[in-house]
DNA sequence: GAAGTATGTTAGTCTTAACTAACAAAAGTT
DNA sequence: AACTTTTGTTAGTTAAGACTAACATACTTC
């Protein structure tokens, strides 16, 4: 089953997950209010990823993600944070570091992002 | 003069200075073959690059670049090759490679990219 | 010089993904 | 109970950037 995810959606997933560490539920709001999105932009958008089984919400709006959404938000997660250290450790201010990882997390391939983090583990970057 | 540039016109200058490199002269059909876009999307494209003086066109519709379009095209054009470079000694496939960086040299930051471009000069990576 | 090919432009369409505005329903407050 | 705030939805707008279709030159070629 090809899921074909584009960079809007999987930043919707990404923050998703990443509001699930921090709170005890995530709603549409809260994801608005992270990202600085308006609520209805936010509304059409959880529509859609509840179309393409990526999420499930409750009857009180609570966001889960499904297991397939949970793995497309893992992996942008895991690059976010990877690819924002390798940038921090090689010198870069952390908030560029992570502007930067923000846009490159959607764009690289995965044999790319699997090549730069094992270069980066040897030379003790990450 | 804050010359805001998006994706997409960054990535005309990029082409347009390629193309330079190989053809006598580059015209708007040169630009739609390299790039496999339509005429009609290059000619809206080329008018709004000749508007923000990213560059001009003769009347026999040659296009040659502006100091300031040259100036951008060329930082993408190293970043291109860099990055490429970079990721091909790590072992990723070339086309691959390529690609990802067709996409990464439009979105990382100034900063990060001279991080990067000395940490994989320190490994010979480049 | 008539016909065909190459090049460039304009007008209008489509999709994506944000936006505003208006509204409905629920929850909290006085 | 009445008012206010919070949350979510829908309808319609906007902008970017590709597209098709139709057309106008201009250059070739016979």
């Amino acid at each position: 089953m090809k899921t074909a995810v584009n960079e809007s959606s999987e930043n919707y997933l990404e923050t998703i997950l990443m509001l699930s560490k921090k709170l005890p539920v995530v709603r549409s709001v809260d994801v608005a209010n992270e990202l600085d999105f308006k609520k209805s932009s936010v509304s059409i958008a959880m529509k859609n990823l509840r179309e393409k089984n990526h999420i499930t919400v409750t009857d009180a709006g609570y966001i889960y993600l499904t297991d397939e959404g949970k793995a497309i938000a893992e992996m942008i997660l895991e690059r976010h944070e990877t690819i924002s250290q390798i940038l921090i450790n090689l010198g870069v201010d952390e908030e560029i570091a992570t502007e930067d990882a923000c846009r490159i997390e959607h764009v690289i391939s995965k044999e790319s992002f699997k090549a730069v983090l094992k270069a980066a583990k040897k030379a003790k970057l990450v």
